[in-house]
DNA sequence: TGTTGACTTCAACAAATGTTGAACTTCTAG
DNA sequence: CTAGAAGTTCAACATTTGTTGAAGTCAACA
């Protein structure tokens, strides 16, 4: 049974307007019915979750739409499984990220060092 | 001596755009010479790159603004130690919930399962 | 004092991620 | 068949974090 813009969103927690970005986006795709309504798959409904996850993990759709694209049509609970993993993957780089991002605050120590130096000698600034 | 904002911009590595769009919001401030140019104190390099700091930990200008406001006048050394540690903090937390997220991309497992279910009765959409 | 680079303000633009509203069409239940 | 809910498109708006440019002013060196 095909989804409805509205179905869509309600399943998967997100705006109608949402679904609507996403497809202009090309991060979902739908069919069309003879009066021009979109028609998704169920698994479509995983697809926005994904999505949705993604951008928590601080993915731009941009981005998103890269790694969606690689998946087969169609994608198995495998592919999805490996597609979690990258995500999984990409999340973990951006903790490290963060750590070191902390380290540089704590450890280099010297972020906020200043003494009054030895007088210059430059013209005075008012 | 009393910094410019081309001064503050390059010691502390950011556009002068970005030193004015941060005073205009409350993280910076500055005096102001006769002749109405900004002039900044060599304790703003350091306030700047803990803004930038905290930008890549992720918080928004308003939520900086509202950390730095929580600073005495005139910090002290301890006083950026402090901020330094509620980052680290702060960054901890998000590294925590980057980790949620990954547990319920990976540990939920039924993210994506979606299987024909029994043939339901209700008006066949196209 | 004059020149020139750096400063000032203000408005417009930019990119990302949507939301909202208007005007119109379609779908489905009764 | 028809009413009303939900769909369609398109344009405008909203927010965040700045950048860019124009028009004009200031400050520091010579």
């Amino acid at each position: 049974m095909p989804l409805t813009v509205g179905d869509l969103a309600r399943a998967s927690g997100v705006a109608p307007s949402a679904v609507r970005f996403y497809e202009a986006h090309g991060l979902l795709s739908a069919e069309r019915t003879s009066g021009n309504q979109r028609r998704f798959h169920d698994a479509d409904v995983c697809r926005t979750k994904v999505i949705r996850v993604a951008q928590r993990v601080g993915l731009s759709v941009a981005e998103i739409k890269q790694v969606l694209d690689e998946l087969p049509p169609d994608p198995a609970p495998e592919d999805w499984q490996r597609l979690a993993e990258s995500l999984v993957a990409e999340a973990h780089r951006r903790i490290q990220h963060l750590q070191q991002v902390l380290g540089e605050i704590t450890g280099g120590g010297k972020l906020c060092e200043l003494k009054e130096p030895a007088t210059s000698v430059a013209g005075s600034r008012s």
